[in-house]
RNA sequence: GCCGGUGUGGCGGAAUGGUAGACGCGGCGGACUCAAAAUCCGUUGGUGGCGACACUGUGUGGGUUCGAGUCCCUCCACCGGUACCA
């Protein structure tokens, strides 16, 4: 053993050793259980940043440790490789993006392999590569059979200037991001995914899901929205009728004007011969698609000069034209009572509508309708025989009313709308359609599948350029032979990622998976951002139910249990421009200026000496210059050290600051553990443990051990609370470290003890983990196929306990 | 706007409703050194006191409890998502 700890070249040896024994491929035949370890797929964006570092380490020392609990570990890795950063980065450097992504990947994987995981490299796949994609084309060709895919129109972004559809980000302030242009709603015929049939299914599994954060769970409920209501039917003037849902039927009666989408037919009918509502429908249309920008833009609507007949009052409603609206959200038309909801009293205050007050409190205290709505539940008044019943009374009192006279359906409604898949991209996976004229949309025939994407292409930004390709887009009918085209568009890159999982346990398999998917799924941990909360993680749950209708997988649900990480995020140092733009300084080039008591009182860059500004500690970003490498912390301190610091500094789910001091502070422990185990290997061989001849101390120190033993694997395995089994290591070393008894009942309890704490930490720093068991005299064997230690519960007797002593709850003194 | 989360020393964080601040970083003092680095030892929430110790302290304001960082309500700040970033 050498004395000094040496991380490169204990690394290398552990990481070949690995290798050459092919330690962590697996398949279908072992006797013991299967254990399927999955982390969310990375983004090949071009280098491995510190989220990555984090999602995967916490992977791994939940394999290793699972591993070491007597289970066959599946841990696999992939590459998310269709999306738009590859077009962006395209445009900037004039490569395909597909070179552009297989480049990246190369380099990543190596980033990825220097950490060390306990990766089964065999099953690694890109999805951009047709040997994935293909099985992806061929499901929806099934699915369009089935029904479950289907065309219909649906609203996008679009840049009247380049004449092309914008992703939500690629809108700023409104405009489009290239060309500056005011963006417009337009809608474009698109492909979607009936997810609303599974509304239900989807709402009602999250209650069998025990191992899921609840927060996910919520977010998922509030997400799909259930809710009961009432579909009415609107009479109009000289038009169709108006439909509408509502959960509030009970206030009815306090309906006093209605309002509908810009692009709703009434809407549009109305402008014909109004100029002032078309030029305000027109303004309407100017703006983004996305929610936030819609839901916080300032409210504004327009009368049409259009009236609904009230179906019970008969009363005449005018109907306003309104910004909030959206055409293909429900009906596109909502009932207003602004006495009883928030935004329709702003809304009838600022167009000064008629505020009626239908809804009482039900203790009779006094409301003021015209001073703030109130939008509790209470009992019906000024609403005819409806008056005094409470909401469920009313409801079904009018819901019936309705019924007879055809006006009014109950209905269950989700606020979950159907899954669109279109996108008008080229760098996605083909949507495999062919377009005749006289057949119709058609599903490319299985054996001419897959459609392949052409990867040797120009990219300029405005035009996917499989559009402009005709060699590529026209093709004979499949359904009469003559000439037809093919879907140009691409499939959302979520489609690739709503499978994935699945294809790591068939590699090869000629569709998505074959019968080896029954043996490891579900997935048992499988770990993440909190970010995909709602919408990767719907798709997914949703995919696993079509994969298991479609007769390919046993399992309801895709994964058992899940654990969403937190951002890694580190401080932004920058100077201000006379022209007030920011320059951002990376954290490297900066140091700090502390008072006495250490607190941070300012920032100065190391090259000039000069102050800079204090940014906050923000998540690691380009914009912000405050992304740390992992490669050159990598190549400073060891994989091992990386891995430590990332699984220390905080639980799973928090955010976790980069601080190199702290990262300094890990690689300190390291050589620390090195060289105490090197001290006590030089001391001489270790008899063998006789506990019933321990003194006092030594069986303290077996306690603490033992103690350690059995926080560790609960913090490990139960808590996934990586930090504090940390910290109980830490704590033990000091002990062991304290302990400089020479005599050779202490040398056997010390063997003990830093064969433990080896084990112990293997599933965090295995490569030095590695080098310590065979200095401990073990060969050079694979630690994850010795069992993890079990704490002795004879050892963990205290023959001395502290308590405390509180009066009225207060501390008053301890007795020993 | 709406949905979800977070808030504890100088910093990251710890704490089955029962001794707040484990562990680490930083600071301060010391040892070693010609010196520095590395390493080791001690100390470190605030205020008062020579000291034993006392008081105070977990974003804000209230509540439940013998006892609240932890449970309930209010507000504030920040973070994530908001259906075409992934």
């Amino acid at each position: 053993m050498h004395e000094h700890y040496d991380p490169k070249a204990v690394e290398a040896a552990a990481q070949a050793f690995w290798n050459r024994t092919h330690a962590f491929e697996v398949d279908e035949r072992s006797e013991r259980p299967k254990y399927f370890c999955l982390s969310m797929l990375p983004y090949p964006s071009g280098a491995l940043h510190m989220g990555h570092v984090r999602n995967y380490t916490i992977g791994d020392v939940i394999s290793r440790h699972k591993r070491m609990t007597g289970h066959n570990v599946l841990q696999p890795m992939g590459w998310d490789a269709f999306g738009l950063p590859a077009e962006n980065a395209a445009i900037k450097n004039q490569v395909p993006p597909a070179a552009w992504t297989y480049q990246n990947i190369a380099h990543m994987k190596q980033q990825l392999q220097s950490l060390g995981y306990a990766i089964d490299w065999t099953r690694e796949f890109a999805t951009c590569r047709p040997e994935y994609y293909h099985w992806e084309q061929l499901f929806f060709t099934r699915l369009f059979r089935k029904g479950v895919v289907y065309r219909k129109n649906a609203v996008v972004n679009w840049d009247p200037v380049d004449g092309t559809v914008l992703a939500n980000e690629q809108v700023i302030d409104g405009r489009g991001w290239r060309s500056g242009a005011l963006v417009e709603r337009r809608e474009i015929p698109q492909w979607f995914f009936r997810i609303t049939d599974y509304a239900e299914e989807l709402l009602a599994g999250l209650d069998r899901l025990p191992g899921w954060p609840d927060a996910v769970k919520t977010m998922q409920r509030n997400w799909i929205g259930r809710s009961e209501g009432l579909e009415i039917r609107f009479e109009v003037d000289g038009s169709e009728p108006l439909s509408v849902y509502t959960t509030r039927p009970d206030t009815l009666l306090g309906v006093t004007f209605l309002s509908v989408a810009a692009e709703h037919p009434l809407a549009v009918a109305a402008a014909a011969d109004h100029p002032e509502l078309a030029a305000f429908c027109a303004e309407c249309r100017q703006s983004g698609v996305a929610e936030a920008t819609v839901e916080t833009q300032e409210k504004r609507g327009m009368a049409t000069g259009r009236f609904a007949i009230h179906p019970i009052s008969g009363a005449r409603l005018p109907i306003h034209v309104a910004n909030f609206v959206l055409m293909g959200y429900g009906t596109g038309a909502v009932m207003a009572v602004p006495g009883h909801d928030q935004r329709d009293w702003e809304y009838a205050k600022k167009y000064r509508l008629p505020i009626v007050p239908v809804i009482a409190p039900v203790d009779g205290g006094a409301i003021d309708v015209d001073a703030a709505p109130y939008t509790e539940h209470g009992v019906c008044v000024n609403s005819g025989e409806f008056d005094g019943l409470d909401f469920a009374a009313a409801f079904t009192a009018i819901a019936d009313r309705l019924a007879l006279s055809g006006r009014g359906t109950r209905r269950v409604n989700y606020r979950l709308r159907d899954w669109g898949v279109s996108r008008q991209r080229y760098w996605g996976c083909p949507i495999p359609i062919i377009y005749c004229e006289h057949c119709g949309a058609l599903p490319v025939p299985e054996d001419q599948l897959p459609v392949l994407l052409p990867e040797d292409v120009v990219v300029d930004g405005v035009k996917s350029p499989i559009k402009s390709y005709p060699a590529w887009r026209k093709v004979a009918c499949p359904g009469c032979g003559r000439p037809a085209e093919r879907e140009t568009d691409t499939f959302d890159t979520f489609m690739e990622s709503s499978w994935y999982y699945a294809r790591y346990t068939s590699p090869g398999a000629s569709d998505l998976v074959d019968q080896r998917a029954n043996y490891w799924l579900p997935v048992d941990q499988y770990i993440g951002g909190i970010e995909h909360a709602i919408l990767h993680l719907l798709y997914f749950r949703f995919f696993h139910k079509l994969m298991r209708d479609a007769g390919l997988v046993a399992s309801d649900e895709p994964a058992t249990n899940l654990l969403c990480q937190g951002m890694v995020i580190a401080d932004t140092y920058y100077r201000e421009a006379a022209n007030g733009s920011r320059n951002w300084f990376n954290p490297a080039e900066v140091e700090t200026v502390l008072d006495e008591r250490g607190k941070v009182v300012g920032a100065r860059l190391i090259s000039d000496g000069q102050p800079v500004a204090i940014g906050g500690t923000e998540k690691m970003a380009k914009s912000k210059n405050n992304g740390v490498d992992p490669q050159t912390m990598i190549d400073k301190y060891g994989a091992d050290t990386v891995r430590l610091f990332s699984m220390f500094a905080a639980p799973p789910e928090l955010s976790l600051e980069w601080l190199e001091s702290g990262v300094e502070g890990m690689a300190r422990f390291l050589r620390r553990l090195w060289r105490e185990i090197h001290l006590h290997v030089s001391s001489g061989p270790a008899p063998a443990l006789d506990v019933g001849a321990l003194d006092a101390a030594q069986k303290a120190i077996r306690c603490k051990l033992h103690e350690t033993i059995a926080k560790v694997g609960h913090d490990i395995g139960a808590r996934h609370t990586f930090n504090t089994a940390i910290a109980a290591v830490m704590e033990l070393m000091n002990a062991l470290a304290r302990f400089d008894d020479p005599n050779a009942a202490a040398r056997a309890v010390r063997q003990e003890a830093w064969t433990a704490v080896v084990l112990l930490l293997n599933p965090i720093t295995p490569h030095i983990a590695h080098a310590l068991w065979q200095a401990l005299g073990h060969g050079e064997t694979l630690i994850e196929d010795q069992p993890f230690p079990q704490a002795d519960p004879v050892a963990m007797q205290r023959d001395l306990l502290t308590l405390a002593v509180q009066v009225n709850g207060k501390l008053r003194g301890t007795i020993t």
